[in-house]
DNA sequence: TGGGGTCTGTGTGCCGCATCACAGTCCCGG
DNA sequence: CCGGGACTGTGATGCGGCACACAGACCCCA
């Protein structure tokens, strides 16, 4: 019991909740485990409520007629997913699944929008929420829409290694295993094309693969390959910021991440 | 001046405010016209505020180091922009420009945080902006990944024909003028692609061009094309589902929009 | 009512990348 | 510790779609 009350409090937008709402909170919520690649919800189903991953890893993706799976996102522990449901309350439009075993917590669409009256600054929470992601979202676009697949391939493995990467002496290690069917399925090509990609970037020495990670060991040559918007590397490419000339700087919100919340 | 205010209660958001609150906003907003193919703001322009258009047409872009243009948006009057710079102080990351003569509206950011606070239901109103907006980009996007260039430019003319289709005799009008250029850049592809896939279409009779507007003139064929969530043909289908037979038919959501909030 | 700028139509190479097919490798669970 | 299933590497082949080049049509406005 008391167990569920620390997962939700796990979740940023929460933690501000009295010990009351947390307390109704937890009686309304529905607690559910999915074992690995069970479905949470599919396209088509009536949207009834907002989820929160308290473990494990899930996938939100969509299958094309050809059965190829396209990846929208990922998501970890303490993050909301299926959100939209809030807008309105049409019909899920992708999938989500869970990559690992994981639980999940379900808060029915009444639950929530009372939280919504009673807590302030919840709403301006979720708010914050869906514009980081449609910052994201946009940015993803703008990469998919003229970019060659090589180019999409090296623009995703920064934005991993700024989610997930963690930096060490011999460079940047994404600390996230992903097939290369996966890595596909984000960047929208395939997965042989993926393999021998991965194999140019490692000859050019751009990175490092080791039993499955990937470690990015030149991180300027990287970035120079995309035309990147440098903000993108944040504390990564450390002190190596000129002052006057490069990028504007505007990762003044200095969180490690941007996300979380 | 009662005709500026009269330009804001055009907006859905503001039409609860007070006169008074209406008469407060004016005075901090900034009303300034643009010409056509004038920016309005830039990628690493510091984001200041919220836009409003007025009158006219904008254009959300971005361009390529290749000078390829990508179209992420129009935005009609009436319609919020650039209102991601309400997350955070982050600057913008795409480019704003008039398409024809058009007069925007500048509400700065902390006058709007003040109405924020102030009305009732306007961020409430924003977080469901957001999410519109955001359910149509993660839709543009699925759309992009694994589909082929044709697909893409039927599942957009589809698109238009919902946000600005006429039905008439000979089928339904889209009621915007684009240019060739312009639907490549929605897209991700080129201009002389888009002419060729449209001489296509218009010779397999589902589509008419005349004097530079399109027709879609055989909606049910262009729907099968692509495989289509149904619903996004709203109304337009009228009655001919055959309740049986045809697609995984999901939309069981009967609304009959889904959009306009 | 022209005339210049923008938009549309069409052809020709060529290259990136998807597809198919199969071999080799890893790795986890029994 | 071993066997089977999932993942990775690599080649052959074909096609979609981009780049470039230019001709004609349209349209606005001077």
């Amino acid at each position: 019991m008391s167990e569920r009350i620390w997962y939700l409090k796990r979740c940023g937008l929460f933690e501000r909740l009295t010990p009351v709402q947390l307390a109704r909170l937890e009686s309304r919520a529905r607690f559910r485990n999915f074992e690995r690649n069970e479905a949470i919800y599919l396209p088509g189903d009536q949207a009834d409520g907002v989820l929160l991953l308290s473990t494990g890893r899930v996938r939100i993706c969509d299958f094309t007629s050809g059965g190829k799976q396209a990846i929208l996102a990922f998501i970890d522990p303490g993050e909301l997913f299926g959100e939209l449901a809030l807008v309105d309350a049409s019909p899920r439009e992708e999938r989500a699944e869970a990559v690992v075993a994981s639980t999940v917590v379900l808060v029915p669409g009444d639950a929530f929008r009372e939280l919504l009256d009673a807590v302030p600054g919840l709403s301006l929470g979720i708010t914050r929420l869906f514009g980081l992601r449609r910052r994201r979202i946009e940015r993803r676009l703008r990469s998919l829409l003229f970019r060659s697949n090589r180019e999409r391939l090296v623009s995703l493995l920064l934005d991993l290694a700024d989610q997930y990467g963690k930096p060490n002496s011999a460079g940047v290690v994404i600390d996230i295993r992903l097939s290369h069917q996966d890595l596909a399925g984000i960047i929208g090509s395939t997965r042989e094309s993926v393999t021998i990609m991965l194999g140019e970037l490692q000859r050019e020495g751009l990175i490092r693969i080791a039993r499955r990670t990937i470690v990015l060991t030149n991180l300027q040559r990287l970035c120079d390959g995309v035309d990147v918007d440098p903000e993108r590397t944040r504390g990564l490419l450390d002190g190596a910021f000129k002052p006057g000339a490069s990028a504007p700087n505007h990762g003044q919100n200095s969180a490690p991440t941007g996300r979380k919340m």
